[in-house]
DNA sequence: TGTACATCAGTGAACGCGCGTTCACTGATGTAC
DNA sequence: TGTACATCAGTGAACGCGCGTTCACTGATGTAC
């Protein structure tokens, strides 16, 4: 069995929590990062602290979820679990951190969806760049996805609430690129369809590997995404029933 | 806390396992169902082991898949642990029985499919069928289908198989009809569209409560997945790039 | 039909590891004057 | 600039619970003759 470590410690940066609207973001209320103990961490305790949420990443990406265990992140992250439990009460709390700071990240998928044109074939262009944009996301942020997505299927709702937030400024982005190309001739809610086509994504990034027993090469795959999001934003006309 | 039991014994029935091609069926290998010990289990000794089967089913729907506990089935059970490992290595295995039972279950939504009108009209009520159809499957089914989801996007080829297992018939059957209507017109693999299709519905189904935050009623997005189905299956043109 | 034997089925009780969690303490850092 | 004090930061070591796992045993069931 490896060890796995961060000593190596990253910039450090201040964990940023997005407001409930989901639009502006503000740095978190200090008294949101207040240690247990009171104590109010300065610069020294901030590096620990997301050290800590770092190493937890690192775990989750090489290891199960159900085999995440406190000490496993401290042994990572070269200090003690009497440390851990000054920065978060218990596992999940870190685990809300780790979704936190990949709120952030999702925004910046947004402009491949916002500069772009959606109608004829430059549509179809900008699709495979979502998709593309999209993978890329997924494979730096696979970890992260995965237990977000867990447990927002398990019904907890803050966890959903955070899995909304990281993929909010994109489903919001396409829903305005189908207003903008269907106009009043829209069939579906623009929201939920520009919902449902996001939301597949983190999806098919998952499961890349389960195509291979039904000998799919994903690359065909991903052709299939790009136009299903290529028609769903623009809404090929469907025979009345 | 409440206890949840299992005790109310179901219908005695032989656990049935898919056969690697994924096309028929065989009951288990008696050898595969041999008890730990070597002892070959009769009537008595599967009821007990189906009962285990059941109960962490059960317990899949109420708690999170990270809180459970062989002993906490047991009691569920009404058994011992040691009755546990007379069935099972460990939890693994388990979850494993959990999942071929579904594999059986996956393969009655292929009706919805095969014995039905796919362009047209027609075609729409299918898709609509199959949407309605599946997420009735799913709400039977979600504590098997998220653990299964979660443990083959975590990397294990068994969970991976047999996820591939439940869906394999709904995505053969979907396949099939897409040649149909397409014929060599098909501008992507059909396989390859029926698998983004059929995945998409686990995600969708798994993720319902998602949209309450984005004020998308569930209903819209029906409507987004039939559409998508719908377009999947009969490939309007996309423009040249 | 009855008896004896083989094998299936189930479990009480215990063992021990590992993990979560805490406390009392030392060391580091910052700042007031 | 130096000293004292407050507060931040970190941790060694331990405690104890809970869970996985096993063993040696009793009871149930089936079947051979």
């Amino acid at each position: 069995m490896s060890v796995i470590t961060c000593l190596a410690g990253p910039p450090v940066t201040i964990a940023i929590v997005a407001k409930s609207d989901g639009a502006s973001r503000t740095p978190h209320d200090v008294a949101a990062l207040r240690a247990v103990d009171g104590r109010v961490p300065g610069r020294r305790g901030l590096a620990t602290r997301q050290r800590l949420v770092e190493c937890t990443i690192g775990l989750l990406g090489s290891s199960s979820y159900r085999d995440l265990k406190v000490t496993d992140i401290t042994r990572a992250a070269g200090t003690s679990p009497a440390t851990f439990y000054q920065y978060f009460v218990d596992l999940e709390t870190v685990l809300l951190a780790v979704a936190e700071q990949t709120v952030e990240e999702g925004q910046r998928l947004v402009e491949l969806i916002s500069q772009r044109a959606w109608s004829g074939p430059a549509g179809v262009d900008s699709a495979e760049a979502l998709v593309d944009g999209f993978l890329d996301f997924y494979r730096t942020h696979r970890p992260t996805l995965r237990v977000v997505d867990l447990l927002s299927t398990e019904g907890d709702k803050r966890f959903r609430h955070l899995r909304t937030l990281i993929l909010n400024g994109m489903t919001k982005a396409l829903a305005a690129e189908i207003t903008t190309v269907q106009g009043d001739a829209a069939e579906v809610e623009p929201m939920a369809m520009a919902g449902a086509l996001i939301g597949m994504l983190p999806q098919m990034a998952g499961h890349q590997m389960g195509f291979e027993a039904w000998d799919i090469s994903f690359a065909e795959v991903r052709e299939a995404m790009i136009r299903l999001i290529y028609w769903g934003v623009t809404g090929p006309k469907v025979p009345k029933r």
